[in-house]
DNA sequence: GCGTTTGTTCAGTCCTAACTAAACGTTCTG
DNA sequence: CAGAACGTTTAGTTAGGACTGAACAAACGC
């Protein structure tokens, strides 16, 4: 199937959006196509040819979305070449991605509070903001994303 | 106040949180300082000093913060100096910029819709899922932002 | 008004990370 | 076994953004 210039369009702004949260513009683009390709699973060549990219960026990224359990590689009997789809939960799995940052920074502050906060309350208040906003989110957005999993 | 090996490693760490959610490290430096300073606000120079980067650097930076609403410029009465501190609601601020970024997945995947997609419900469905997961967590954060803000 | 202090701006440097292209290894086909 | 089809790896290039340093502008004191 080939892509359209609506087509590409969606795919270089996929492309922004991932880059935006810190992944490679590439996986965006891979990621997008996966998503409105016809049949949603794709060969490495046709990666190449529809992304326009070299063989080893595909195949690198590839790996790294699949690392990030975003993504599938599908080996079909048969066939010689892997093909890849989205994988069902792949936005969950983004999302929890998300919730490590948020305890990095509860750990941090935390640890703050351990190593250099005097004895001072009105010192340690800013600290302890920090741990006790981190603490609540990251256990609120496990909470919110069982209850996804169980309301789809 | 004159910052400890320990404030050096806690600023650095801080600087590299920072750097995973997409800002400057220097971002993360001034803010991990003025996290544990005393007093709680830092002037321009202070900040040079601690932090060991150039005016320019500190300037450009501190622009940076103010404008996505995580530190106050305040210029003291008779002061010649701007100093700076931690705005209240720095975090829920930073909390509120990622939704921003769950918003654009959601209007990709919109469009997506309309302009591209087939009439096939087959077709469609990598789509749809895509805007209600992001539906979803775009109304729920709102939702928990604002639980924050009225149990702390 | 002149020099000082302070913040901003901008040109240039440096560093990182993505991407390309080519070499390589492996597996399959005839 | 020869050759082709794939995927991986790696060296090299490139692009982007953070940071520096210096020039600049504004505000103030003497």
């Amino acid at each position: 199937m080939e892509p359209t210039v609506e087509h590409k369009h969606f795919i270089e702004q996929m492309g922004l959006a991932f880059e935006m949260v810190g992944l490679p513009r590439m996986a965006g683009r891979i990621f997008g196509w996966l998503l409105i390709s016809q049949p949603p699973h794709q060969s490495t060549n046709e990666l190449v040819e529809v992304l326009q990219a070299s063989k080893g960026s595909i195949s690198t990224t590839t790996r790294l979305l699949i690392q990030l359990k975003m993504i599938d590689r599908l080996s079909l009997l048969g066939e010689r070449q892997d093909y890849f789809c989205i994988k069902p939960g792949a936005w969950s799995q983004m999302m929890t991605e998300q919730v490590a940052g948020i305890t990095a920074f509860r750990q941090l502050a935390e640890k703050g509070l351990e190593q250099l906060a005097t004895k001072n309350p009105e010192h340690r208040l800013r600290l302890e903001e920090m741990r006790d906003f981190h603490a609540f989110w990251e256990r609120e957005l496990l909470i919110l994303n069982q209850r996804w999993e169980a309301e789809r």
